[in-house]
Order: C-alpha cells, then sequence, then structure tokens
DNA sequence: CCACCGATTGCT
DNA sequence: GCAATCGGTGGT
C-alpha cells in the first residue's frame, strides 16, 4: 500500500476545485484511529463550486453550515445527509472563494476490519462505495468538520496520479439542480465506485 | 416558529 | 420503488 508517499501540502488543495477533483484519484486518504489506521485510494469525486453552482452548499452564500468551504484550502468539509449519513469534502480554493470536493467512493487499503466493524458487511470492494459509507466506515461525525488534512490524524498522500486515459467525466449523483454540470471523476475499471461510470475520455 | 427537503443508503 | 430520519435553511 501507498502510505509511504509524502503528503500533499496546502499548496495543492489551494486550486478549483474541479480541477482538484480530477487530481484527487489515485490519492489515499487516511485516518490514524486510537483503534488503528484506517485508509483507501480515492477511486470517484464531485466538484462543488460557490455561487456559479446551484447544487452547491455554497450557492446562497455563507451559513454556519458550510463555513469552512469559505475558509482556505485543505480542510475536511464534513456535511449531516439525510438525517443519517456524514460525508466528507475536501475544501478548496483560497480563503474567501467556496469549493469543496466530495470525496464518493474509496477503495480499502489498510483497517478493513475496523471498518467492518462499523456496521458494513457487503463485499471488500464496495466497502467505501458512496459518501455515507466513507463516513460510517471512518467513523466520521460533526466533530470532524474543520480538521486540517495537512496535519493531525486525517491526511492525503499522493498515492499515484491516475493517466487521463483511465478518467471518466460525468454527470453529478443524486443532486436535483445543474444536473448537466460534468463535475464527477472516476477511476475507470475500479470495483469500488458508486453506480456505473462511462467510459473513458 | 414552522414546514419543507436533501451532495444517501438499503430493503421490497 | 420507496421508507428511514433529522438538521439546515428560508419564509412567515
Amino acid at each position: 500500500m501507498n502510505l509511504t508517499t509524502p503528503r500533499l501540502r496546502r499548496s495543492f488543495f489551494a486550486r478549483d476545485p474541479v480541477i482538484l477533483a480530477r487530481d484527487l484519484l489515485g490519492r489515499i486518504l487516511f485516518y490514524r484511529t486510537t483503534d488503528g489506521l484506517l485508509a483507501g485510494r480515492i477511486v470517484e469525486t464531485e466538484a462543488y463550486t460557490g455561487a456559479a453552482d446551484p447544487a452547491s452548499h455554497a450557492f446562497r452564500g455563507r451559513t454556519a453550515r458550510n463555513t469552512v468551504m469559505f475558509g482556505p484550502a485543505g480542510y475536511a468539509y464534513v456535511y449531516f445527509s439525510y438525517g443519517m449519513h456524514y460525508c466528507l469534502n475536501v475544501t478548496a480554493e483560497r480563503r474567501g472563494t467556496a469549493g469543496a470536493v466530495l470525496l464518493r467512493a474509496l477503495e480499502p487499503l489498510a483497517g478493513i476490519d475496523l471498518m467492518r466493524a462499523q456496521g458494513d458487511h457487503g463485499p471488500e470492494p464496495k466497502l467505501l462505495s458512496g459518501p455515507g459509507k466513507i463516513g460510517r466506515a471512518f467513523g466520521l461525525g460533526l466533530r470532524d468538520n474543520g480538521r486540517d488534512f495537512t496535519r493531525g490524524p486525517l491526511g492525503i498522500s499522493a498515492g499515484t496520479a491516475i493517466p487521463d486515459g483511465q478518467v471518466a467525466v460525468s454527470r453529478r449523483v443524486g443532486i436535483s439542480r445543474a444536473v448537466d454540470f460534468p463535475y464527477r471523476f472516476a477511476v475507470v475499471g475500479s470495483r469500488s465506485v458508486s453506480g456505473s461510470v462511462p467510459s473513458a475520455r
């Protein structure tokens, strides 16, 4: 497993969320908990911008919930979804400009038994195939909102970038506005993505 | 204060 | 196809 690759720095995250979402594929999300190490390879992401994106939580400006989306890049934006799921985003852009990338699916790399202990008993490749499943397997909650990915127990390491030929771009999942924005990115051929993915670009 | 609704998931 | 489940958001 590629946990030995360098941790990504602030400058990596401080870009347009659409560019960042594409470049986060192949990177490694890790979380050093008191029970052990959890890690997964990022295989599916979605970009959410600000005032130009009606599907974004930041579309109508800053609120108590979305404040970290307006802060500096490289922080965790965790939101509570449908009364039962916690979904994890990585903030983008710089302070004052809203933007984030939703982590939609990972390939399990480490701590698989700990992930299963959180309640999912499906096949291993699908343990982290959805934003709510990542939140559950990693034990995330609102207390994790605002964590710094560049420092501390929750982080992202470089892993291995994915070449353009293996990246599929498509419409975002589960939204009711701006449904045509091509802001979803996935690694072609991964068995851990959520739903279906079109062929490469 | 109240009513509506959603960046989801899993079961029927 | 749809219920579960509840805080965020916006309007009254």
